[in-house]
RNA sequence: GCCGAAGUGGCGGAACUGGCAGACGCGCCGGACUCAAAAUCCGGUGGGGCUCACCCCCCGUGUGGGUUCGAUUCCCACCUUCGGCACCA
């Protein structure tokens, strides 16, 4: 018998399935493809080529390819693709420190990582392998940029934007964190820059409604993404400045509070501050607070807890439903991002306002009293009263339910031409423009004549340029580049200049999915067909951390291309799992903690199929797990029984007469050890498809070698017993091929059968499953006293019966009543005595 | 502050619909094999008590209550940890 030698089996296997393209899924219309129904698209989140890959991709891989396997052994057309999300800052600022080409070091990069993903043994189709930053990829991601220009989802504005001062560029609003840099950490602030932007917030709605079109989201990512978009109704109020030919529209939820506003503020940032203040003898404390307000960092400003400050305008705006004069305050609790910018100050019903009002001693006005009671008094109130009640104090609409109130004054406000029903949201415009190299150019042009024109399709791609000096300056790098930026107006001829910002990465990554399915075609970004036959994606995998940044730009983009005919399919990907994290050492991995595992050692040590195994047998897939370093050697050593076990009953069964007898005769240990190897494959069958609990399936199978190392000698004493542990060699190598493909195709192999990627699925044989006996548990009054082998075919009554004829229980029933009896078949009986 | 997830042996974790708490693995202890060691195989391993021959009893799933014949599982309150959001009108 020779030694389990990992090295050695895993190259034979890899290359093997690289010379017969094991896993290459032909499209419609080739040889072999599948009808639709039978198709499975199976997908892990692309890894950005940094280097190398981590822990957390070992796990994200291998748990796709424990699918991906499983799923085609079972009769799926599985497609499982692979490809790098290869633009990005990592290799630029390496490129800056080195002086190399961000392409030679993402080349470099992307090679690495297509070599540790060959040696993990993942079942990938490579012939459709890209990387997100070669033209014949980056051509597309502008072609779509000019196809959301056409339809005026893509647009350019003079905003306050995210500048990250240390990447230098601008950040959507989704890449700031507490305030923080995604990427980075650094604290962000705000300038006011020309940027591209794409209109996710003509989605909102859409991204909300089609959460239905999900099945088995995580409820956390679809809650996050839910409280992202921020969705809240209410209504847009119209307020007239007196003296001013004026009219400021703010946005409420609470319309059933307009009697109760007793101010009025705008945003420091608001446009009419400077018209209301112009000429007066406020202008100067305004102005003055406007700039010290500019000054502030952002995260500074939205601290709930910092106290309210403000200023006084010297104008009053005329609340429409009572003709009250308001006083006007500049104020930076006010937002001008979120709704209009100005809003009707209610201090009696909400808490911001109640501190400005107690600050600037404001009236403070109830209309809400609780709902059986009475309303506070204004001047004695210390806190606002923000739960439901009754109106009170606004004329014709007091003794309403506050809801209803509110709806009423909508309608009323309504027929008067003095506001409607609005809808805000928090969710702002994807902010795509970034001032860096190593990107997708976007594809506009400037001309002084005719203004802002798309590069014509038929000009695609707009290369990258390349450059002297990577370094950020608060300008894209290639906007150094003369050649580059200077260029014919495609509209009128002329002199123009080319747009110098590259997009954001998130973009490259929010349709790679679909170029997947059809990554050579290079007259268009798919083919419509091919595209609806694979998508959308059956299984999504990937880490948390996209909850909301790559997860909600995908189906943003999916539903853009929806509308332009592009695809039929609404939602990308129908079902996802968000794994968990692994931690070492009590933290997450990280390099400056310096609390990194290293997967290419213990592929080294172990080999691949040891490390899939231990990854996945560490703890449940969705949770965040601790790294235990002699863990792994646990699942070596199991690798290793498994491999003595299988060479055992190969030599021990090449004698065996063929055909191989009926397992129906069989009896005693070798009917148990059936019995538990059908049991095995039901509970790695559910685990596997319905459960995701890769952990619990690979402790199955461990039993099932454990149970067979006890039953050994006395199985293969005769044929009989030697058939049966054949039979259960061969399904514990079947059942570990998703998990250890390298080993069960070697063993598999060696057990004189041909492919095991090819072979189907074993089947748990239902009449086996039940055991012939079982242990019922006998409790008095919920305690366990005894414990019963009965026959599984025994009634309800033959269970009491057995129950109460035990000696034990005899001890605990003597001179007492039983009162109640409780059987549960199958499990155990519960006497109540007295 | 609001929303969500999680708290089980020395450690990672299991217990699927309310029914034997601690599967499986690590670690540790003991035995077999060996001149010896490694590897391997077998057995033991929540805490406490006992007439400790493994018979039996008590306690035990973050804390305190509750529902139930019976609760790691359901309900209420609280504590801790981790994520997300956070002056969003």
């Amino acid at each position: 018998m020779d030694k389990y030698n990992p090295a050695e089996i895993e190259a034979k296997w890899q290359q093997a399935w690289k010379e017969q393209q094991a896993f290459t899924a032909p499209n419609p219309g080739n040889a072999g493809a599948a009808d639709r129904s039978r198709k499975s698209y199976v997908l892990e989140m692309l890894p950005y080529p940094s280097g190398t890959l981590h822990m957390g991709h070992v796990k994200n891989y291998t748990m796709g390819d424990v699918l991906a396997r499983f799923r085609a052994r079972n009769g799926l057309t599985v497609f499982h693709p692979m490809g790098y999300d290869a633009f990005g800052l990592p290799a630029e600022n390496a490129a800056i420190k080195t002086g190399a080409h961000p392409a030679d070091l993402t080349r470099i990069n992307t090679a690495n990582i297509n070599q540790q993903l060959h040696r993990l043994g993942v079942s990938i189709d490579w012939s459709r392998e890209l990387a997100t930053c070669e033209p014949d990829y980056y051509k597309w991601t502008q072609y779509f940029f000019l196809k959301f220009f056409e339809r005026g989802l893509a647009y350019r504005k003079e905003a306050s934007v995210n500048w990250c001062p240390s990447c230098a560029t601008v950040l959507a609003n989704e890449q700031v964190v507490q305030g923080n840099c995604e990427r980075c950490s650094t604290a962000v602030n705000q300038r006011s820059l020309a940027q591209w932007f794409f209109r996710i917030t003509d989605y909102a709605d859409r991204l909300l409604e089609d959460f239905d079109l999900l099945k088995s989201w995580p409820e956390r990512v679809i809650t996050m993404q839910r409280n992202w978009i921020g969705r809240s109704e209410g209504a847009e109020v119209v307020f007239r400045v007196a003296d001013l030919d004026l009219d400021i529209p703010v946005f409420t939820t609470r319309p059933d509070t307009l009697f109760g506003a007793t101010f009025f503020l705008l945003a420091p940032e608001h446009e009419l501050v400077e018209t209301l203040v112009e000429g007066t003898a406020y202008a100067n404390p305004v102005r003055d607070y406007v700039a010290s307000a500019g000054m502030k960092p952002p995260q500074g400003r939205a601290a709930a807890e910092r106290e309210k400050t403000g200023e006084f305008t010297g104008r009053y705006a005329i609340n429409p439903v009572n003709g009250e004069p308001l006083p006007i305050y500049v104020s930076d609790y006010v937002l001008m991002e979120y709704g209009t910018g100005a809003i009707m100050a209610v201090p009696a019903h909400d808490q911001r306002d109640f501190e400005f009002a107690r600050k600037f001693d404001i009236e403070v006005r109830p209309v809400i009293a609780t709902p059986g009671g009475a309303a506070a008094h204004g001047a004695t109130m210390t806190a606002a009263y923000e739960e439901e009640g009754v109106i009170v104090n606004s004329g014709r609409f007091d003794r309403m339910p506050n809801r209803e109130a509110g709806r009423a004054i909508t309608r009323w406000l309504s027929s008067e031409h003095l506001g409607q029903a609005a809808v805000s949201y928090r969710l702002r415009d994807w902010l795509v423009s970034r001032q860096r190299y190593w990107g997708a150019p976007i594809p506009i042009i400037y001309c002084d004549r005719c203004g802002t024109v798309p590069v014509p399709e038929a000009d695609l791609p707009v290369l990258l340029p390349d450059v002297e000096d990577y370094a950020p300056k608060g300008r894209s790098p290639i906007a150094a580049s003369e050649e580059f930026v200077n260029t014919a107006c495609p509209a009128c001829g002329g002199a123009a200049r080319r747009e110098t910002d590259t997009m954001d990465t998130f973009v490259d990554s929010s349709w790679y999915f679909l170029r997947y399915t059809d990554p050579h075609n290079n007259r268009e970004p798919f083919d419509k067909q091919v595209v609806n036959y694979w998508m959308p994606v059956d299984q999504y995998i990937g880490g948390v951390e996209h909850a909301i940044l790559h997860l909600m730009y995908a189906r943003f983009f999916t539903k853009v291309l929806y509308d332009l005919g592009m695809v039929d399919f609404k939602e990308p990907f129908t079902n996802l799992f968000t794994q968990g994290m692994i931690y070492y050492k009590g933290a997450k991995m990280s390099k400056s903690k310096g609390n990194v595992v290293n997967p290419d050692e213990h592929v080294g040590r172990y080999g691949a199929d040891t490390l899939r195994l231990y990854i996945l047998f560490i703890g449940p897939p969705e949770l965040d797990v601790e790294w235990q370093d002699q863990g792994i050697e646990g699942s070596f050593r199991f690798l290793g029984r498994v491999w003595r076990f299988v060479s055992e009953v190969i030599e021990k069964t090449e004698a065996l007469p063929q055909p191989a007898p009926d397992f129906g005769s069989a009896a005693g240990e070798a009917a148990a050890l059936l019995g538990k190897t059908h049991r095995v494959v039901a509970k790695v069958t559910a685990d596997i498809s319905e459960r995701f609990r890769f952990n619990t399936a690979i402790s199955a199978v461990m039993e099932l070698v454990n149970d067979t190392y006890l039953a050994r000698d006395a199985l293969l004493a005769d044929d009989e017993g030697r058939v049966v542990l054949r039979f259960v060699a061969e399904t514990v190598v079947s059942l570990l091929d998703p998990f250890t493909p390298h080993l069960s195709a070697e063993l598999w192999h060696r057990l004189g059968n041909g492919d095991i990627w090819k072979e189907p699925w074993p089947q748990a044989d239902w009449r086996r499953l039940k055991e012939a006996t079982f242990e019922l548990v006998v409790q008095i009054n919920g305690k366990v006293r005894d414990r019963l082998k009965v026959p599984a075919s025994a009634s309800r009554q033959d269970l009491a019966a057995a129950a109460r004829s035990s000696s034990r229980i005899a001890v605990y029933t003597e001179g007492k009543q039983i009162v109640k009896e409780i059987i549960v078949p199958g499990r155990l009986v519960n006497l109540v005595v007295k």
